[in-house]
Order: C-alpha cells, then structure tokens, then sequence
DNA sequence: CTTGCATTTAGATATTTTCCTACTTAGGAA
DNA sequence: TTCCTAAGTAGGAAAATATCTAAATGCAAG
C-alpha cells in the first residue's frame, strides 16, 4: 500500500493511468501524450507497475500496459476502511467476490 | 486532489490519519505516539491540514485535529471514478447528500 | 549477421522532501 | 510582569525523486 500511494502521489502518473483508462497502450502510445523523454516515462510506468497499479503484457518488441483496476480500488477502500463506513462494506464485498489474495502490506 | 494524494504518500502522515481514526487528539497526543520530534509531526499535520484532510479546532493553547473524512472520501472516491464503476455510483450519492445537507467544515 | 525500432538501464544533476535543532508565538497561571 | 507549556516557524543537512542524455537490451525483418 505503501507503494500504491507513492505511485499515486505524482502527477504525471495519475495522468498516465488517466490515459489508460481508456484501453490498454503501450509504452510509446502513452508516452507520445506527454513532453517528456520517454525514459521518464518508461520510469514512471514501472513505479505504477511494481505498485501492482498496472498490467504488463508483451506483444513482439512492443510492452502494453493496462490498469489494474481491482488492485487499485482495493488499496484506497482498505485505506479508506478506518474511516468510512460505506468503504468497510464494499472493501468486504469486494474480498468476498475476488478470493484471490494479492498484496498485502 | 494533487496534495491529498502528496499528503497521503507518506507512513508517518498515515500513520497519524489512522490514529486520528479513534478520535480527535491535540498535537501532543498524536506526537506522543511517535519516535520523531515535534516540528516534524506539527510539519506533517499542516500538510494533512493544507490538503483539506483535517479539521482544526483551538482549545487554549492546545490545537485539536480530528478527519475531514468526507474529503478523505470524496478525493479517493472521485480519483477512482474513471476506473471503477462502484466508485462512480458512490461519488454520485456522496455528491448528492452533500447537496442536500450543507454541513459546513 | 546486421539493421532498425521499442523499451529499459545507467549515470549525472537539479529539485523536493524529510527531519533535526534552535527560536518564536500564544495562552494560561502565579 | 514573569514563568511554563503547547504549537508552529526558520534554517539547514541528508535522503529521496524527477528528469535528462547516452548506452544497452530485446525482438523482428532483411
């Protein structure tokens, strides 16, 4: 979780999973919405990824990327859990439909 | 939103929402539960403060700090809207109710 | 094998963040 | 006033982050 809001807590990041919600892209495509050079960009995109924020897959010499949605969601509810009554019940919800244990932090 | 999330990258400003989470505390009281000394802590409260996640109240000379958990909720509720379809309908109803009841903070 | 393209890694530099100590402000009480 | 305590400000050192250019890696085609 430590890691999700790190990754979150930057703009071009946010801007970058903005980007994606829109459909899966890869490296070049996301970086071709942004002025900056693309190793920044490809930094950027592998903090989201080791945040567990987004998907890899490769196509050719080509890495697309899309959003982990559930990943994402999951780690703001469970933050949101203290304080929140209504994120307490969807965090439970969401655990129940998805058994698959992910990240833990 | 750019500074919740700035606010929120950091353990010890976590940290001091989730004990927060059992009550409203003066700024001695959330210090006292850490190993750090009290410029910083004063330092990282403002910035949860300046980011709208914290609600300020003077008592003397004592300063008590409780959750804005509506802000809290609605920027992570708002930044999930794009992704997640729960998010958005939830966004929604919290926008609404805060229509209705102008609770001021 | 060589060339070309997409992506990543390395290394350097500038900016930002974190945390400390020392000092200031402000309220309450003697 | 003077003293004490709670909270915040100022200034600076150390660590982390962001960004660039240059070089390396991986993949596919000729």
């Amino acid at each position: 979780m430590e890691k999700a809001f790190k990754a979150l807590a930057s703009n071009p990041r946010r801007r970058i999973l903005n980007h994606l919600a829109g459909g899966p892209m890869t490296v070049g495509e996301i970086a071709a919405q942004f002025d900056m050079a693309m190793p920044s960009i490809s930094k950027h995109i592998s903090v989201l990824h080791d945040a567990g924020l987004l998907h890899r897959q490769k196509r050719g010499q080509e890495v697309i990327y899309s959003i982990a949605a559930d990943n994402l969601a999951n780690s703001l509810y469970s933050f949101l859990t203290p304080f929140c009554p209504e994120a307490r019940e969807i965090a439970a919800e969401r655990k129940l439909s998805s058994e698959d244990s992910t990240d833990g932090d």
